[in-house]
DNA sequence: AGCACGCCGACT
DNA sequence: GTCGGCGTGCTC
């Protein structure tokens, strides 16, 4: 079911005799891929003799009772033998043509078999939403029906469940619902449905799929120089004054279209003309201008962005630069450089080629909506060829934009995970910048990709340099380096990891090393452009802090930096684990922890502004309810917050520094659209002193004006119950601190902790990646974590306890019966029970190379209730 | 995913 | 006996 190899390559061309036949003659039989779950199987239908259609192409086809999404996969000259003929049904229609290239369907189908999905699942995550419709089965009231007489006199005779159906139809102008609806709203309602088909008040019909349609426009063409002259001396002089004014009317029109070379859409044109259609009609029956409906790509409206011209860069970045650009088809480079070395020029000065020899580029970033920032660098120097993809554009903005890519014009497209799947045939180079961060990983729904991962075959696939850009690469990337370092040891002077290490840290601008085998290149940018120093940063014992009387959540050195930044006009950036106000809230009476309904977690509490209700809110499912005066263990008054957020710490500084303006930037504040952009506006203005913040500031934030980078408790980020806790904390660390004294002023970084011997700390402190790496590495290796061996973790959740942990138990048993793995649990997640549903884990550790005997994840199944779900996440990132 | 069909318990 | 619930399996 999983593995499903289609190679549509080889059968489209099909046997030259054959394929010649098929065209002269009769069609014959497409065998397709359906959307449908629990069907990975081909399909066989007719090819109906109007329908151009070649393999890859998106179809509708009946199946069943409605019509669904479809791509044709292969031709067949004659029918399955085991197939009664008059089964055979014929495809519906041809929804979007010459998709997926050859090496395109080698890519999913790789994705398809590595991650053990179906194919169709692969494909539906490349598609933009709505391509692959489906169509909805609905009921509405006949003439008959929706004559309220006649209903009336026939409802003695109907059963009740017929006579909820009638009224909840009659409720509506229409009369017209879907069969989904329907049955939520009432319980097995199908048998009302019937009778009332039965009896004449109601009919059913199929909705074809809704497939999101090109945005058709009327646009305005010029067909004549002016306005022809013609004079009518039949007119009475009052309709002569008339005809004068229309005329000129006219005439302005045409003037602002020759303006406009001649052609405008007809919205803009009626708002610069200030007029209505009326006139446009007439100049149209007249023959000077043409109407006609146009296909108008929707785009995300950008900002005008002055233009931008390449920067000249430092030695290292000139090294990097020339390295890449002298690649020949595919090559891995793993771009380490410290925060604020200027990877983005390398990257733009990398594409700007690339769009000159017709070649496209793919940038993938963690989140769009952090890097504005990012795109308006991309969109001042490529202005219009740069395409921005990902899951906030509306479903038409991501059609059109996805039909944009396709049209092979050069392009950037810069975009979240999803858009490693951008349909550009003439792909020159992919880069993913801060490769490290985990929301490259989808762990829901399935395929649970790694776009890194996906990048490398893409890479390969396409033949072109993949680029890994980060200040804190992620170990898998460092090891893949080393590796190929070992292997290719011909020329390399760098021998090991050591050797490769000091070199990052020394004064040479920049290292290159090539292994001949496996094609990585490592290049470095050690230093900060304009050879800024990295901040120092100063470590706070926050024991010692206590010990001396301080019980503040500030340190005496942060409340100093504090109030120098306002005497010096300098901005400042913290950094606090959590968002909300308090991590939980509990009675100093009786000690009751006020607690989620759904979760088995703690309500954090959130301090809405003056006069709303104070609420508190479940950070896992988002239930909410009102702060209760009183204990509802114990009716105690004393609730007492624990825990700081950002919310908290606000206050606090509000409190202890009011004349501290600050801007609050977490997933609170920056939920509606655009409003990132906008604090980071009014931050960049000096509407602000500091910014508070969580991990959102972390993400290639680039704020030149910011001296001082606070974190108020690295704690929250140390003790983690993950073997990637270490490599995630140092990554957030050095990356928050990273964010101080990029501009003219010095940067200076503190941070917080009651650990400060912890080894994260001491490697943030001296900016040594280096030496945390070869640690982490060594305590990897000894457990046999990644990137030394791989995990799959099968994810179990149910409504039912019981259920869950029986599943669990059972696979696992029959998992212990194979040899090749490690078996780790079953174990219930840290957090058992989220939005109401137990959650049980077993994790499977084994080599990377060579893989095992892995089950047979269709048997494994096959062992799972229908109450219960199963995950199979390969290289998983969230594993407690 | 829908939507059959078919089996089983509760009721006229 | 029939109605209405729900589990199982099929859709070219």
């Amino acid at each position: 079911m999983y593995i499903q190899d289609v190679n549509l390559f080889s059968l489209a061309v099909a046997e030259p005799g054959e394929s010649y036949k098929l065209k002269t003659n009769f069609k014959g039989w497409v065998e397709v891929l359906v959307d449908c779950p629990g069907s990975a199987d081909l399909y066989t239908y007719k090819l109906p003799e109007q329908l151009e259609i070649k393999p890859g192409d998106i179809l509708t086809v009946p199946f069943g009772t409605q019509q669904v999404g479809a791509i044709a996969i292969r031709f067949l000259s004659q029918p399955p033998e085991n197939l009664a003929p008059e089964k055979i049904r014929e495809v519906e229609d041809v929804v979007s043509r010459g998709f997926f290239p050859g090496n395109y369907w080698q890519l999913l189908n790789q994705i398809a078999t590595y991650y053990y999905t179906p194919l169709i699942q692969v494909i539906k995550v490349a598609l933009p939403p709505g391509l692959l419709g489906r169509s909805q089965r609905r009921l509405r009231l006949t003439p008959l029906g929706k004559n309220q007489d006649v209903a009336k006199n026939t409802v003695i005779f109907m059963s009740p469940t017929a006579q909820q159906v009638l009224q909840l139809l009659q409720k509506t102008p229409t009369g017209d619902y879907s069969y989904y609806y329907i049955q939520q709203k009432i319980k097995s309602a199908y048998r009302g449905t019937r009778e009332l088909i039965r009896l004449g008040l109601a009919e059913n019909y199929l909705e074809p799929p809704r497939i999101n349609q090109p945005k058709l426009q009327k646009a305005v063409t010029l067909v004549v120089e002016e306005l022809p002259h013609l004079e009518d001396d039949d007119l009475t002089p009052r309709q002569k004054i008339r005809q004068q004014e229309m005329m000129e009317r006219q005439r302005e029109i045409i003037e602002v279209l020759k303006r406009q070379g001649g052609e405008l859409w007809q919205s803009e044109l009626l708002q610069t003309c200030n007029t209505s259609t009326s006139v446009l009609k007439a100049l149209e029956q007249k023959g000077c201008i043409i109407i006609e409906e146009r296909e108008k790509l929707r785009r995300e409206q950008s900002p005008s962005i002055a233009g931008d011209q390449a920067k000249s860069l430092n030695q290292a970045q000139a090294n990097a630069l020339e390295t890449i650009t002298s690649l020949n088809g595919f090559a891995q480079v793993l771009l380490h450089g410290v925060t604020g070395s200027g990877k983005t020029e390398v990257y733009l000065q990398a594409i700007a080629p690339l769009l000159q020899q017709g070649k496209s580029a793919l940038v993938l970033v963690p989140e769009i909506g952090l890097t504005p920032q990012l795109t308006d660098r991309f969109r001042a120097r490529f202005g219009n060829k740069v395409n921005v993809y990902h899951s906030a554009l509306s479903d038409g903005e991501r059609y059109d934009t996805w039909r944009q890519m396709f049209t092979g014009e050069p392009q950037v497209v810069i975009g979240t995970r999803s858009a490693i799947f951008s349909p550009l045939p003439n792909l020159g180079l992919i880069i993913l910048d801060e490769e490290h961060d985990s929301s490259f990983k989808q762990d829901s729904p399935i395929p649970t990709y790694h776009a890194r991962t996906v990048a490398q075959w893409r890479a390969e696939l396409e033949n072109c340099p993949l680029i890994l850009g980060s200040a804190t690469p992620s170990l898998e990337s460092w090891v893949s380096i080393k590796e190929s370092k070992g292997a290719g040891s011909s020329g390399a002077e760098a021998q090991g990891s050591r050797g490769a290490g000091e070199k990052i840290l020394s004064q040479s601008p920049v290292t290159s090393h090539q292994s001949p085998i496996t094609n990585h290149q490592y290049l470095s940018l050690p230093e900060r452009i304009n050879s800024k120093p990295l901040p120092p940063v100063e470590i706070v014992d926050m024991r010692q802090e206590l010990k001396e009387g301080n019980r503040s959540i500030f340190s005496r050195s942060l409340k100093e930096a504090l109030e120098e930044l306002k005497e010096r006009k300098q901005q400042g950036i913290l950094f606090i684990h959590r968002r909300g106000h308090s991590t939980f809230v509990s009675c100093r009476s009786c000690g009751y922890v006020l607690e989620c309904p759904n979760c088995d977690v703690s309500l954090a509490y959130h301090h809405v502004e003056a006069g709303a209700p104070e609420l508190l809110r479940c950070h896992y499912c988002n239930y909410g309810q009102a702060h209760p005066k009183h204990c509802p263990e114990c009716s105690s008054p004393y609730l007492k917050f624990f825990g700081s957020g950002t919310q908290k710490v606000a206050q606090e500084l509000n409190r202890q520094f009011p004349h501290l303006k600050l801007i609050r930037f977490d997933s609170d504040t920056t939920r509606n659209k655009g409003a990132h952009r906008n604090l980071i506006t009014q931050f960049t203005n000096g509407e602000a002193d500091l910014l508070v913040g969580t991990q959102m500031l972390t993400k290639g934030l680039d704020l030149p004006q910011v001296t001082l980078v606070g974190v108020v408790a690295a704690d929250g980020l140390l003790h983690l119950s993950d073997y990637r806790t270490s490599e995630r904390a140092f990554q957030t660390l050095t990356q928050v601190a990273g964010r101080a004294g990029r501009g003219e002023d010095p940067g200076r970084v503190i941070i917080q902790t009651y650990t400060p011997e912890h080894p994260v700390i001491e490697a943030v402190k001296t900016h040594d990646y280096q030496s945390f790496c070869d640690a982490e590495l060594e305590q990897r290796e000894a457990l046999n974590y990644p990137p030394y061996g791989r995990l799959i973790l099968l994810r179990l959740s149910s409504l039912d306890p019981i259920q869950v942990q029986n599943t669990a138990q059972i696979i696992a048993t029959q998992l212990n019966q194979q040899a090749g793995f490690e078996i780790l649990g079953p174990a219930p997640a840290s957090i058992l029970r989220v939005a109401n549903r137990y959650r049980w884990q077993i994790l499977l550790k084994f080599a990377p190379h060579g893989l095992p005997n892995l089950p047979d994840w269709e048997e494994i199944r096959k062992l799972c209730p229908a109450s219960v779900s199963l995950t199979i996440d390969v290289d998983p990132i969230n594993i407690i």
